[in-house]
DNA sequence: TTGTATGCGTTATCAA
DNA sequence: TTGATAACGCATACAA
């Protein structure tokens, strides 16, 4: 059973091959008779015809594909929501997405040029001439970098703003010795990195004290501890910022342990909202990063880019939101 | 700044461009002088070419890739850990995978079509002739389904395992009337479905009254309607199945407003062991699927598939373990 | 309105 | 050991 082509659906149409072609693609500067086209598509139809991808890519130059290039973090509800809405708001532009995760020293270059792709999103920071080679390539650049830059096509995932905005809404409710609880996890180093500066930031600018930083496992005994180190400090901590709402379900349940409750005892603050935040005991306070607008506005970017058509102004940097229940 | 082609490089090699080629393949019946070889290489770096994957797919016939072919479902910790876990797994094996979401309606011959890879992984059931087909046209199907089917390379996800699985653990702490929680999410009504099922035959099995169905709307409130109705029933419902462990979260919350305590109270059990599983409140007893080692497993067969090796015995049925913690 | 002919970048066959 | 050459399936400029 060989692969069925162009040429099978014109011999069957009786008519040559460029014809399917055009009745395939609408081409616009063609007009085709209705009685042919309709031959055409019933022979589609019968024969189950469909285009080789590989063959068009390799007329067109591109495959018409977004390449997603993710660093290699976990595939989170977060990550997840983001790929998830970003596959679909790209679709809805008739665009497919393909999603690569790159590890660290991984050549990109190799990578789009066997994708082929008419643009690229990425999340990992390319070079000076990385950038300038793909622009060669006529391939659109779209960049969600959490370092912001100042290009027309990048938008920031603030992730400094994140950590501010736990520190603001901690300290708006009185706390002046934040804790951090970091997340012993070195795929999200990068991640923590910044959202931990932020935190630094925001406290030295509120005149808070530096947070008393402490790294959590996966391990509620281990979580327990470092809570009773916080309650233990001279000063005492009182709140304490959570990398991301998953470290904030265990320290709940270290604090659980302790006897103490959130936000009495030790208020705290996650970071995404995941979809259990609402049913954490207590309710979880917590940054939600709304990953789906800017997969909305990387799709609007990705779309004008391709068509070549000038960028829809979209935000530099994404908006991040203060969610707030009862844990802080 | 136009493509690197094979053809720039055996130029800049001074070499014929078919002996790019062999070297860049290690084409084992061609010799290759060690000089030749190094000059060409040398080019290779030099111009940074990479080949076109959309020329070598037109030309081997198959990009090589392993599409894997996913029901419309959330993208949660489960099936996250899956694609992340067969991604790493074919990686290994030097495989590629592209992932593909697909609605009810969708054609699915369009898309193997398209995408021309060497196998492809479907999670969604595939007609008998569309089966065929794949096999004409050269490509290696694993199956991964949720109702089981007697083919060599298949496997199932034995979703009435689970349902049963979480019965015969209640059952044996002595509970005689269950509840169910089910998830009000449409995407996932075919994994409800069968997992439910799982939970009537194990009921009727060991001659329990038939579960108690609640569903479960993402509100705590609405959560501890559902609850109190299990504790007013005659006579009483003293232990739910969750349809898996986030709605056991949700269920927890509505336990906890209505001042309930698991399991005295009400036992719960969940499906997934997701990461925050061990860190309810109180930890959740809950049915491990083990889509890692189905995601070992269906890598070895796809890679046996492809290189026509004799498929490799695999389980049948994938192995569904229960984790006992405290709420159940 | 339709058909003919060409090339996209590879791999692989065969002759040198 | 190497090089010329022919597909692979499609889109399109150009001829009819």
């Amino acid at each position: 059973m060989a692969r069925v082509t162009a040429r099978d659906v014109a011999e069957v149409a009786g008519v040559s091959q460029a014809t399917v072609s055009y009745v395939i693609n609408d081409n616009p500067n063609q007009k085709i008779s209705p009685a042919t086209r309709e031959r055409v598509l019933r022979a589609v139809q019968d024969l189950g015809y469909a285009p080789s991808a590989a063959a068009r890519a390799l007329r067109m130059g591109t495959s018409g594909a977004v390449l997603l290039i993710l660093p290699h973090v976990p595939i989170g509800p977060v990550v997840g929501a983001f790929i998830e809405c970003l596959e679909a708001e790209l679709k809805e532009r008739g665009l497919g997405l393909v999603t690569r995760r790159v590890d660290d020293g991984e050549d990109l270059t190799l990578l789009w040029r066997q994708v082929m792709p008419a643009a690229v999103v990425s999340m990992v920071a390319m070079g000076r001439e990385e950038r300038a080679a793909l622009e060669g390539a006529g391939i659109f650049l779209a960049e969600a970098l959490l370092s912001p830059r100042r290009e027309e096509s990048t938008l920031s995932l603030p992730q400094l703003l994140v950590g501010r905005l736990q520190v603001e809404h901690l300290a708006m409710a009185g706390h002046r010795h934040i804790g951090y609880a970091a997340a012993a996890d070195a795929q999200v180093e990068e991640f923590l990195r910044l959202r931990l500066e932020g935190v630094r930031m925001s406290c030295v600018e509120l005149g808070l004290d530096l947070p008393d930083v402490q790294w959590i496992e996966a391990d509620a005994a281990a979580a327990q501890a470092a809570v009773e180190e916080w309650r233990a400090r001279e000063p005492r901590v009182t709140a304490v910022c959570a990398y991301n709402d998953e470290i904030a379900f265990v320290v709940l349940a270290g604090m659980r342990r302790a006897g103490l409750r959130a936000p009495e005892d030790l208020a705290l603050i996650g970071v995404d909202n995941i979809p259990l935040a609402p049913f954490a005991d207590p309710p979880l306070t917590t940054i939600d990063q709304n990953v789906d607008v800017s997969a909305k506005h990387l799709a609007q970017l990705v779309r004008a880019g391709i068509d070549g058509e000038p960028l829809p102004r979209v935000p530099r940097s994404e908006s991040v939101t203060l969610v707030v229940r009862e844990s802080a």
